[in-house]
DNA sequence: ATTAGGCTATACAGGTTAGTATAATTAAGC
DNA sequence: GCTTAATTATACTAACCTGTATAGCCTAAT
């Protein structure tokens, strides 16, 4: 890969989360990235496709850490689901952390039809999916329940965390997440 | 007031929980309310100015709302606190419901030196903090805390609920909002 | 009937944005 | 040293948006 597309690329995500989407124009992406427009429309169609390359680029690599963390620290399943919300926290609160784009970008872009409400609607799916197949290798119930439960509980933190950095959001919901994984799992 | 007003301030709520605020245009938004701009800058001095008094509008009829069905409907504290997320889901599921102003506004204005961005989050807290009230006069011990956690939930559901029409996420957080009241009570 | 106040219609200024055209510049390979 | 390809620099178009200016219209009260 072309390393003035990547660092396009970084810097538009840095600049989407810090300063919302649309509001952040090309020309302040490419000044911060160091390059042009030229350059910028040469690796990406438009606008559009920028913020869906951003968007699934960081979509995968939460998803590919998440995993790899709970495949080599744990062994049960009902210990993963245990320590789903631990690893979250990590993420979340590490240094390099910027944001989990789907959760704003289906806010900035609220229509249907638009592409990226439908790319970040697509992965808040993949994401509960994600939680639920944990959840039913644990032998829980109500595995897409408890799911449903625990993606809220972590799409509000961390949207409540951004709005208040520091508000000791993510805390709360780590507490809330293992009181309702153990409601679930006595039944 | 004059109903000319208020004609543009529903209309501009409703227009902005379906296509979003920023591309939301006041062209759009007088051609909708059946007036011109000259009339709509009459009474408000800026699209800003306009955006702000939609969210309070919409902020102040949902607290008046609630706390009235709260306090005609049930007796003891405890039984508040029960009953919260009934009533919340009665407002969401409701046909006339315009969405939760103050959390897309956070996330259209993402900037903390936004005006807008200011209100909402206010008006987070605002909310926060009357579900910490309700838990406080229950006696919950950490009242602050399950307010959190409970307006997390809250947050997620409606975004879940408006991200996808329907997909029952509104009864969910209602079982776990029960399952965290209970938990935080025994304590 | 006429006057006055609120509303409409329309055009426009000033600014911002996405995206393109064109030419100059750099750097690498042979 | 020359060619080739990538990147820069800069200017521009076309669309859009907020906010204003100006003139005309309609209705209600006197």
């Amino acid at each position: 890969m072309s390393p003035l597309r990547e660092k396009i690329l970084s810097t538009a995500s840095h600049l989407f989360q810090t300063q919302g989407i649309n509001s952040t124009g090309v020309d302040t992406i490419v000044a911060a990235a160091g390059t042009t427009k030229m350059t910028l429309y040469k690796y990406f169609r438009s606008k559009e496709n920028l913020i869906l390359e951003v968007l699934e680029e960081g979509h995968k690599d939460f998803q590919a850490w998440l995993s790899e963390k709970l495949n080599s620290n744990t062994s049960q399943p009902s210990e993963k689901l245990q320590k789903l919300f631990d690893f979250i926290e990590e993420w979340v609160t590490s240094p390099n952390f910027r944001g989990m784009g789907f959760i704003k970008a289906s806010a900035e872009f609220p229509s249907e039809d638009s592409p990226v409400h439908q790319l970040s609607s697509e992965q808040s799916r993949q994401f509960k999916q994600y939680i639920s197949s944990l959840a039913h290798e644990a032998h829980i119930q109500d595995a897409d329940g408890l799911a449903l439960q625990l993606s809220l509980l972590f799409e509000g933190a961390v949207q409540a965390e951004q709005m208040i950095r520091g508000s000791g959001a993510m805390t709360y919901a780590k507490k809330a997440a293992k009181i309702l994984i153990n409601g679930a799992a006595t039944h």
